[in-house]
DNA sequence: CCTAACTCCGTATGCCTTACGGTATTTGGT
DNA sequence: ACCAAATACCGTAAGGCATACGGAGTTAGG
């Protein structure tokens, strides 16, 4: 990667506030980039990130493989784009009720985000991109819990916290659908297939409370594992711990 | 993926309490499948996921490329052997001390391990192989806060809490890490490149509380982001509130 | 001693990204 | 009006990947 090519791709993402530039030469370009983003969305949404690839792009609009590169400079960067717009998609409502509930509207946003586009955990940015959508984001974040008693760096690492936590609960909630729905294998069918095996290979007796935990969770769950109820359990632990934190500051005006 | 390949990935899994199920004709194998797993965890952990192939695991072992498929299934089979595989190498130490000072053994584990193996966090397991050092795992996990005052159901909960943080958290430092030393920018650097570009483009005084929280993390932090010190405010504010749940719980007798 | 079973491997298929060069098209400059 | 530069689009090819298939050599059971 060279210096040029940050340049070009972080003008690529903030192309609505500089324009794209374009030089007034040679043929004009058939799409936009915003078509190009949403062509690489529709694909990803459909296929999941291992299946993306620029030929499926390029068919899904008409042109042919190696145009795909006149606008934008590599498969790496064309999913950096798309992470980006994808992220201006549900947009910022203004913040309403306790730090409690704006937090929750935050965590909620990103949950539902990851189920609208799951690919988005099978991204591996080694370098983190910084977008207009993402930047936004960020800034309606912190507004969040602006005021409700955080320093400036525990701000920054609340909503690291928030974001970390949703992130991986929100990996194993999608990873358990893609099995269930994309193999056609059920969560119990799987127990079917496997349950036999393991009872032969596993040694009697090894695992007690694994053995008992598993029974009261899959007895409560309606699945083996409810994520959506261990997401909750996730956040309500984190609130109280984040409310201890405030209650028990030695200088704290509310 | 037929039944049977289950069948022979999970025999594989827990070949040491069955032992490898092998005919007695023909040749026998030049190498064990802990040699090949061994190889494939070498491969990995020198070049990552996306660099691993099967080419490379059979030249380390002085084999040809379809050699390898005598021993395993497929890429994502071995791959699957090599997850439960690294999971065994830190052992299970006895718990001791308060379930605040065992689940910080617990989260600590699993951190060092993805620092360890960094490709653990790059495997796309859609389908969780259950290996014996997972399920011994699993047990001692459940076994750090047995008899703290949790339900069966919320000690799963927990530990998925755990696990889950730790896990978002230990990516977000890996992927600190890698950047800093793969490609040799280190933190510094790279906003070296990005900060003129970006301030060009991005519209001046749109980031207040941002610029605000940035400034004071840069300052606090000898880097950008301290992924040790946000995994510590994160557990410890989990903690917290696992805590307040215990206290506050109706029928709580210590 | 024969043959079934097994290991190892060569070949081939069909994906993928992307470098490079060619051709057609558009426009600024003269 | 015309030329040359710039640009979009695309064909080809190189080099990578997983893995299906079949063949050659090796071992041991009957």
């Amino acid at each position: 990667m060279e210096n040029g090519d940050v340049d070009r791709t972080l003008t690529l993402l903030w192309r609505r506030t500089l324009g794209v530039p374009q030089g007034s030469r040679g043929p004009k370009q058939r799409f936009s980039v915003d078509e190009v983003l949403q062509a690489g969305i529709a694909v990803a949404d459909e296929e999941g990130l291992p299946a993306f690839s620029m030929r499926k792009v390029a068919d899904r609009l008409g042109l042919k493989l190696m145009s795909i590169y006149t606008y934008v400079p590599s498969r790496d960067e064309l999913i950096g784009l798309m992470v980006d717009e994808v992220m201006g998609e549900p947009g910022l409502p203004p913040h309403e009720g306790t730090w409690r509930e704006r937090l929750t509207v935050v965590a909620r946003q990103m949950w539902d985000e990851f189920h609208r586009h799951p690919w988005l955990l099978q991204v591996e940015q080694s370098r983190p991109w910084i977008g207009p959508n993402g930047s936004d984001r960020y800034e309606w974040q912190l507004a969040a819990i602006e005021g409700a008693g955080f320093t400036d760096l525990e701000m920054d690492q609340t909503i690291t916290l928030i974001g970390d936590f949703t992130t991986a609960s929100a990996r194993a909630d999608v990873a358990a659908r893609r099995m269930a729905e994309q193999s056609g294998i059920s969560d119990a069918e799987w127990w079917a297939v496997n349950a036999p095996v393991l009872d032969r290979l596993m040694p009697p007796g090894a695992y007690p409370i694994s053995g008992r935990v598993g029974t009261a969770a899959g007895e409560e769950y309606n699945a083996v594992r409810d994520s959506e109820r261990s997401f909750r359990f996730g956040l309500d632990r984190i609130f109280d711990g984040l409310d201890h934190m405030l209650a028990t500051r030695p200088s704290n005006d509310g």
